[in-house]
DNA sequence: GCAATTTGACCTCG
DNA sequence: CGAGGTCAAATTGC
């Protein structure tokens, strides 16, 4: 409370660090491939800081997801999903006071025969199925998995994955409850890698937010944040879709959710503040990344809430794209903190 | 032989 | 009662 001025102070300099971000973004746009790459990286520095920042002013951050370690079941292939954090994500609540947080994720080129599983990128978590089963008007089954170490370390976390009608490569992956297990495996840690934002408004658009963390051997920089994020691939790529247009951005580094933001903040499809598209209006999928801006949208958004299961339902509606400037979340602990908006 | 996956049965909630 | 979620025996793979 008696921070708010530091917070200001803060935030403050996120947004000078974003607007640098953002005129470097600008500028690579007009290079060829080979400098924008250079551009890129100087624009993942703006990211660094931004993340550095955030990570500063962000007091509550528990654990952080974890390694890379391919396990078992869970997801073979790359990496994606394990911080429900960052990127377009879903809180809703289900049955019985239980709330999912969703993501989509894209996922291999499904392959014939290839199984669901094979193709789902990792997230960095071990997971065993426990079940699986056909849905009501989804053409793909849903998958079940539960952290591996469920036995021995009473780990609650739990995962669907079901791929998506219309798309094949993309997966939808909902996760419920927390990882309380110590999966501290390897160095490469992995986030959300891959995070898929639909933009079904008016023109079939897509933004996909591609992170590829395989072969980096992470390094120094680990970065906290939320209670989920970890910090590690230097490098992703996005690309948006729209109509056969296709684009894409790679190397900007940072899969921080903040970092996103500031990387991002005011183009394209993105609005300043958060990860947002543009001049969306009722789509189904939210599509909002921490702000950097938001003071404590990074640091707080702890989903950790396992105190008591948040019972609402959460969610992040396109329209509150508009208000994402503000996105300076009212209760420090919840990073989309917009109840209703979103049906 | 152990651990992970598969899959049908069973359970729970809406 | 049906759809979604979980259990657990059987199966498969290392």
């Amino acid at each position: 409370m008696e921070d708010e001025n530091k917070t200001m102070g803060m935030n403050r300099l996120l947004t000078i660090l974003s607007e640098g971000a953002d005129e470097m973004r600008r500028l690579s746009s007009h290079l060829n491939e080979q400098l924008r790459a250079d551009a890129m990286n100087v624009q993942s520095r703006f990211s660094q800081a931004i993340d550095i920042v955030n990570s500063m002013e962000a007091t509550g951050m528990h654990q952080m997801p974890s390694q890379g370690h391919t396990t078992a079941s869970g997801s073979p292939g790359g990496s994606f999903s394990g911080s429900p954090s960052e990127g377009s994500e879903r809180i809703v609540k289900k049955r019985k006071g239980t709330v999912k947080r969703t993501i989509n994720v894209q996922g291999t080129v499904p392959d014939d025969g290839q199984p669901d599983t094979a193709l789902v990128p990792d997230d960095g978590f071990s997971w065993r199925k426990y079940g699986q089963k056909s849905i009501l008007n989804a053409k793909h089954p849903r998958s079940y998995y539960r952290c591996t170490f469920q036995k021995n370390q009473n780990c609650e976390a739990l995962k669907q994955v079901q791929r998506s009608d219309e798309d094949p490569t993309i997966f939808v992956v909902t996760y419920q409850g927390e990882h309380t297990c110590t999966q501290h495996v390897g160095k490469t840690q992995s986030l959300e890698h891959q995070l898929l934002i639909p933009m079904q408004n008016e023109s079939d658009e897509h933004v996909m937010i591609n992170f590829n963390n395989s072969n980096n051997p992470i390094g120094t920089h680990e970065s906290v944040h939320d209670d989920q994020s970890k910090i590690v691939s230097p490098s992703f790529s996005i690309s948006s879709t729209q109509a056969g247009l296709r684009s894409e951005i790679y190397n900007v580094f940072s899969p921080s959710s903040t970092s996103f933001g500031g990387a991002f903040s005011s183009g394209g499809a993105f609005s300043s503040g958060g990860f947002v598209s543009s001049g969306a209006s009722d789509s189904n999928y939210l599509s909002v990344f921490q702000s950097p801006f938001g003071a404590d949208f990074g640091g707080g958004s702890s989903f950790h809430g396992s105190e008591s299961e948040l019972n609402d339902v959460i969610s992040v509606p396109h329209s509150s794209i508009s208000a994402a400037n503000d996105f300076t979340v009212e209760q420090p602990n919840f990073p989309f903190d917009s109840p209703d908006l979103f049906k």
